[in-house]
DNA sequence: GCCAACGTTGGC
DNA sequence: GCCAACGTTGGC
C-alpha cells in the first residue's frame, strides 16, 4: 500500500531554471541543484517520496509566482555541486564520504497560466499557506491537499 | 537598489 | 551557549 501523495511548493529562479527549461530537459527532469538550507535539504532528504506533487515557483524575477506543476521523480541522492569547485554552489566542507547535501530529481508536468504571488495572496484558500507566512525564506515548503486543489483551482481560470 | 527577515558563523 | 556581525533570500 503506498503512502498517500504529499505536495510540495518548490522555488527555482527562472533565470536559472524555468519550468521551460525543465519542460525541455531529457524526459523533463531536473536534478534541483544548490538547495544550501538544511530545512529545505531535510525536506528532499527526509520526507519526499517518488510521484509527490510540486508547485514550481518562480522567484526573483520580475512575476513572482507559481508557473508549473511537477512531480517528485527521484529518490533522494547527493547534490553533484557540492563537490564542484568551479560551481556557486560548491562547499568545501562537505566530503563524497558524507555528503552534506542532498537532493532529488523533479519532473516537469506542465506549465500552467501564472498565479501570481499577489493572487495567491489574496486567496483566502490559501491563507495558512507556509510560502506565504511572513518572513519565510524556505525554497521547499510543504502544501496540503486543499491548498493543492486551490492552486490547480486558479491555474484553471 | 533597498530593505526586512532570518540563517549561519565565530569570538568569547 | 550567547549574541553580534555578516550573508542570503526575495519582494518591491
Amino acid at each position: 500500500m503506498n503512502a498517500p501523495r504529499q505536495y510540495w511548493l518548490m522555488k527555482s529562479e527562472p533565470d536559472e531554471c524555468s519550468i521551460d527549461h525543465a519542460l525541455a530537459a531529457p524526459n523533463g527532469t531536473v536534478a534541483w541543484v544548490g538547495v544550501r538550507n538544511y530545512q529545505a535539504r531535510n525536506f528532499m532528504r527526509d520526507a519526499m517520496r517518488i510521484g509527490d506533487g510540486v508547485l514550481f515557483y518562480h522567484s526573483g524575477c520580475a512575476e513572482p509566482g507559481v508557473a508549473g506543476l511537477a512531480e517528485v521523480a527521484s529518490v533522494p541522492y547527493p547534490d553533484p555541486t557540492q563537490f564542484d569547485h568551479r560551481s556557486p554552489y560548491f562547499d568545501p566542507a562537505s566530503k563524497p564520504a558524507q555528503p552534506r547535501w542532498m537532493l532529488v530529481d523533479v519532473k516537469a508536468v506542465e506549465r500552467i497560466p501564472l498565479v501570481s504571488l499577489a493572487r495567491m495572496r489574496a486567496e483566502a484558500a490559501l491563507a495558512d499557506m507556509q510560502v506565504l507566512r511572513r518572513g519565510n525564506r524556505l525554497s521547499i515548503t510543504p502544501v496540503t491537499p486543499d491548498q493543492w486543489r486551490a492552486m490547480l483551482r486558479l491555474a484553471s481560470r
